[in-house]
DNA sequence: GTAGGGTTAG
């Protein structure tokens, strides 16, 4: 008798002394871990429910392993068990045995503690919908919900898309409850309505009046509060309400704080964004991680290196007892900054020797190697990386497909679905993207489709590299479509849009879309700029181009680079103001390279202003003596004029550098005949291919009752000037004749990458009035639209 | 026994 009592006592020793460490922090836990190893090393057995709080001990420990093995040996696990052992299987992400616990639990064992704690798992593990059903099942069976149940609830309503009306609805149960006066719940209530006014599913402004409301009624409000509606402005864009709300904050809440200098950071506001930072350190509150990473990405971004290495050096100084993974962030951030200031191989310095890497780092590093287009070494690094996530694939494939490797772009894109990666609207874009570089039409289209089944076709990436891809595929329509039907649009868009309008000649539609985005407050930046200089360009607006580069220095206040400046020059080139253009020449801040001179030269080759053309065709072979076009074009410049013998020297010289240029030809209307020029060396048998063609055009022609007016002549520069036959070259030709084929008033589009020049730009004209259809033309980046003998390009040629 | 906020890579 007296053993017994002995025991129980001893038990309640035990189970008092449990209890105490469980009542404090985690750090008591091996504690208690101690007190079961003297339990079992006494011979003491312990029951039921000093069993159950082990379980307890084991979980937060998280030996769940041990947990579990106490629970199976246990003839009747209590509810606190079963509820700890769930929220532990959830916190570790197995979710399939949080279930099996939870199933195996008899429903008059159940209570409100043990829903709430599988809601959260559901929640934790980002399945929203599946805690919204148990939240119901709960009710059904006439369970209690508490302020738990509730910011659970409203927490696992955070993820899912369309939740407003389920929202209102918990709402009203939060009223109906009585706890609507607990600052946990309403600090919920406020999170899930700020979030759902960021949606873009959502209806707006309402939601986030609804969130301030309750933040002004609350009765008590606690860090949370404060931390909740300042991230809510914060992500709803509304900088200024957040700031004035922190202003008014008396609490030093770093994480407040921390939320504010990055909602700057994101919408561009760096001075704002250090203004804080400098701000919050003399306030003394506390700096950390997460204030450091955003300070850090500020000066990124602001490419102020500087400062940020200033505030490197800070950390360093005040930061020295930071573990390796404290830094891990701030080094990530760290790495960005140097890649971004320009400084790519000291960021591979800092990543070589950071002691922890994650994600993170591995893709800034790709990133960086992407970006200033190290491509070779972006590939190598991609094959070096330990683990890849779907980042990494994205940045990859669109770095391929922005430097002009299409076709890798796209062999990435099926490896990365074919390793199991579901590619996000980011990876579209690159792979819609590569489409474009190759002009795939029907693959492009391929693509759009699955991007709509897969349900991304509101995103902005996708919907901008869907514009561009239209475009350049020839479809201007398609990319209107898009265009229009986009949910969202940023610059990028606009721009992209000005662009196909530009590359299709309509010059003057992109010209009324950019006075359209300025109505929208959009900032036009120098992208924006340089497609409205060329879609002025490409349609013949002299007038309008130069308003726009006027009003770009003066009133945007981007400064023109090179890029500018040569299409500025091409713009007058173009439309012979030559004296306007030398003007520009002289008045240039910088040495003019490249791109400036070759603009003047097409413009001198148009015209025929052969003293000004040899002086930019000199200065090419200055800069770039293997380059090609400058040969090709000053050569053709000769031939319009009909000055051969100047044409034999630029070919001799060609030969004597060693330059190859596949044999061309060059065409000019004179006195209704189209005379045919080849230019460089082309071998007898393409001769004989291109007559050939010729003579069945001429039949095909016949035959549809039209009458040539226009006589092809042929010279020969091999056998000087002699006319022998009437073509061009032989790829030209065969598209032109591939036209007469095409059933009467369609549009035709040729989507061949050919160079339109003078040569083929005439034959398209007349063609086009011969045939009475629409053709449409793909010239590189360019599309040119020949309609009843007029081009969109205007009288250029 | 159960809940809720902030950072870095495109």
């Amino acid at each position: 008798m007296s053993n017994a009592l002995d025991v129980r006592k001893v038990a309640n020793r035990y189970a008092t002394l449990l209890q105490l460490c469980r009542s404090r922090n985690p750090t008591s836990y091996p504690l208690a871990q101690t007190i079961h190893a003297h339990m079992i090393a006494f011979g003491f057995r312990p029951r039921g429910h000093i069993l159950n709080r082990l379980i307890d001990i084991y979980c937060k420990s998280s030996n769940i392993t041990y947990a579990r093995h106490l629970f199976d040996v246990i003839p009747e696990p209590d509810i606190v068990a079963r509820t700890t052992l769930i929220s532990a299987y959830s916190a570790a992400g197995n979710l399939k045995l949080a279930r099996e616990v939870f199933g195996g639990t008899p429903l008059s064992m159940r209570d409100t503690v043990f829903y709430n704690a599988m809601i959260t798992g559901y929640s934790h593990n980002d399945d929203g919908h599946a805690a919204m059903e148990l939240f119901r099942d709960m009710r059904r069976e006439a369970f209690r919900p508490d302020n738990f149940t509730f910011t659970s609830v409203l927490g696992a309503l955070a993820l899912i898309a369309d939740r407003e009306k389920q929202c209102q609805q918990v709402h009203g149960a939060v009223l109906k409850s009585g706890t609507g006066f607990v600052t946990s719940v309403l600090n919920a209530l406020i999170s899930v309505y700020v979030k759902c006014a960021s949606s873009p599913l959502e209806s707006s402004s309402s939601l986030l009046g609804a969130a301030k409301k309750l933040f002004d009624e609350m009765p008590e409000r606690d860090e949370l509060t404060w931390t909740t509606i300042i991230t809510g402005y914060v992500r709803n864009d509304d900088l200024a309400t957040a700031r004035g709300i922190l202003d008014g904050m008396t609490e030093k809440l770093e994480v407040a704080w921390n939320a504010m200098i990055s909602g700057y950071v994101h919408r561009g506001f760096i001075q704002e964004a250090l203004e804080m930072f400098r701000k919050m350190h003399m306030m003394g509150i506390r700096l950390d991680e997460f204030t450091y990473t955003s300070v850090i990405s500020a000066c990124a971004n602001g490419g102020l290196f500087k400062h940020g290495k200033q505030v490197h050096a800070y950390i360093l100084r005040t930061e020295r007892k930071a573990e390796p993974d404290f830094s891990l962030s701030v080094n990530n951030a760290l790495v960005t900054l140097y890649w971004k200031c320009g400084k790519v191989d000291e960021a591979r310095e800092i990543f070589n020797t950071m002691p922890v890497r994650d994600f993170v780092s591995w893709n800034a590093i790709l990133s960086a190697y992407v970006n200033v287009g190290r491509i070779e070494e972006a590939k190598s690094f991609f094959k070096e990386m330990p683990e890849r996530n779907i980042l990494s694939w994205t940045v990859m494939i669109s770095g391929l497909a922005q430097n002009g490797f299409g076709e890798e772009g796209l062999k990435l894109f099926n490896q990365m679905r074919m390793e199991g990666f579901e590619p996000c609207d980011y990876a579209f874009a690159g792979a819609i993207t590569s489409c474009a570089v190759l002009g795939s039409l029907e693959h492009g289209r391929q693509l759009h489709a699955q991007l709509v089944q897969l349900g991304h076709d509101s995103s902005l990436s996708a919907g901008n590299a869907l514009i561009t891809m239209y475009a350049r595929c020839g479809i201007v329509e398609a990319s209107n479509c898009v265009f229009l039907t986009m949910p969202y649009l940023d610059s990028v868009s606009w721009n992209a849009m000005i662009a196909a309008l530009g590359q299709h000649g309509y010059g003057l539609q992109a010209i009324k879309l950019f006075e359209e985005m300025l109505k929208e407050d959009l900032v036009p930046d120098r992208i924006t700029f340089l497609t409205v200089l060329s879609a002025c360009s490409h349609a013949g607006l002299v007038k309008e181009g130069r308003h726009y580069f006027d009003s770009m220095c003066g009133f945007y206040g981007v400064t023109p680079g090179e890029d500018h400046y040569a299409r500025l020059i091409d713009l007058l080139g173009r439309a012979g103001k030559f004296s306007e253009a030398k003007d520009v020449l002289k008045s240039l801040p910088f040495e003019p390279g490249v791109a400036i001179w070759e603009a003047l030269l097409a413009g001198c080759r148009i015209h025929g202003n052969m003293e000004l053309g040899v002086q930019a065709a000199e200065k090419l072979f200055e800069l770039m003596p293997q380059h090609d076009g400058t040969y090709v074009l000053l050569s053709n410049m000769y031939a319009t004029a009909g000055r051969w013998n100047d044409v034999a020297k630029v070919r001799k010289l060609m030969r004597d550098r060693g330059i190859k240029k596949e044999p061309g030809c060059s065409w000019v209307e004179v006195e209704n005949k189209v005379h045919v020029f080849l230019v460089d060396d082309t071998v007898h048998h393409e001769v004989q291919a291109v007559y050939n063609h010729l003579e069945q055009l001429v039949l095909e022609m016949k035959k549809l009752g039209y009458i040539p007016d226009t006589k092809f002549v042929l010279h020969d520069m091999e056998n000087e000037h002699k006319e022998s036959v009437l073509s061009t070259h032989s790829e030209k030709l065969a598209v032109v004749f591939g036209l007469m084929k095409l059933p009467l008033g369609a549009t035709i589009r040729v989507f061949k990458n050919l160079r339109i020049c003078g040569d083929c730009h005439n034959a398209f004209k007349y063609m086009s009035k011969v045939v009475g259809r629409e053709i449409v033309v793909r010239d590189g980046k360019r599309f040119h639209h020949f309609r009843n003998g007029e081009c969109s390009c205007g009288n250029y040629w």
